[in-house]
DNA sequence: CAAATTAGATAGGACTCCTATTCTTTAACC
DNA sequence: GGTTAAAGAATAGGAGTCCTATCTAATTTG
């Protein structure tokens, strides 16, 4: 090694040191954003999957959120007191219980979404290129993460059984007969099944 | 019926949400390390700040760790009492209190860094130049979200009043008189200083 | 049909995290 | 110098997070 080279320091160090200062500060920011609505951070978040989610399975609110079956259970105790949510047993299933958002609830996710605008422009003010990037490159993350066992849900292209990627041909969504450029990888797809550990 | 046309999608709208996805797995997955070694994850991070900074204060503690002052006294209460912390009023300002880890918390600083090795090594498993893209990105991104008041604290180049880049040459600290390509590009620099707003 | 599995709810406890307040101690000013 | 002001931190109080462990009820399975 040239010593004149200023050392580069240990890179992933420094990526892993930078993802913690953005976590945090997602965290915080999301906080005053829930606190503003008279909410608190995990309640907003499962407001908003909620509102997402087709037909929401408490269980797998949890996983999604990487947090405890209780505690949603808990928080969505809190969600109904506060009038955003109503619950009842499903019918097909009565161990079930199904979830609806009322009308303040969609109104909060709606409030709470133009209020993310802000962090959605500090991406977008990254140079156009860097967007594709960058995602590109949080997809990989977000596989290998998940073959670390550090996250537990992941609903991406890369991680999907569906994923069809030959060598030097262009990478295909196998189900939906789709050509997929990095720009249309999916961060969350509806049609994800997961890849086989067999 | 899904849409089979393979629509780029809103590529920042994309980031955020792989953000969020990775967000959510560091949190619970320090959650996990932390109630591994008896502590939460608060506790845990304000030890590793504690044992990084040379002469902490818990006032800045909080900001570092974007929360509030009371959380920090709070958590450091629960630190003392575990014995990985001792605390005691600064004799220069006797408002202040000053904090020292114990054995065991240099101890338990050290075990959970082993622990955090996996989540590096799933970092360093990108590519070398993904690598350095990511981390430029990253330090863009720091940056727009420090200007959108979405991060309260950061001290990277890109943040720093000794950050010199005129147009065409390569960037430079001012300060420590050294280039600064990508790599060597700091999250976290001791010598830091914030740009003026004025 | 009994046993196992699955979905959730409850219980209990430590802690987070906030705002508001109080207590000192230091700084600032006339 | 003596009185505000400001700074640093602790306390109080309260809702909520988040966990593990249980418990109940409803479905599956053998």
């Amino acid at each position: 090694m040239t010593s004149a080279n200023p050392s580069p320091g240990d890179v992933p160090e420094k990526i892993v040191a930078a993802l913690d200062r953005i976590a945090r500060g997602l965290r915080s920011h999301r906080q005053s954003v829930a606190s503003r609505v008279g909410l608190t951070p995990l309640q907003l978040e499962l407001l908003q999957t909620i509102d997402e989610s087709p037909r929401p399975v408490i269980g797998l609110l949890a996983k999604e959120l990487e947090v405890s079956q209780p505690t949603v259970s808990d928080s969505l105790l809190a969600l109904e007191r506060k009038g955003h949510v109503v619950r009842r047993r499903s019918d097909t299933d009565r161990r079930r219980t199904t979830m609806e958002l009322t009308d303040s609830g969609r109104e909060l996710v709606g409030e709470v979404r133009r209020a993310g605008e802000i962090l959605r422009s500090s991406v977008a003010a990254l140079a156009g290129p860097d967007q594709e990037a960058v995602l590109d490159i949080l997809l990989s993350l977000i596989g290998n993460l998940l073959d670390a066992g550090i996250i537990q849900v992941a609903r991406t292209c890369r991680t999907c059984r569906f994923y069809d990627h030959r060598d030097g041909l262009d990478a295909r969504c196998a189900l939906l007969q789709i050509p997929l450029p990095p720009a249309a990888l999916r961060v969350d797809c509806p049609e994800h099944e997961p890849l086989l550990a067999s």
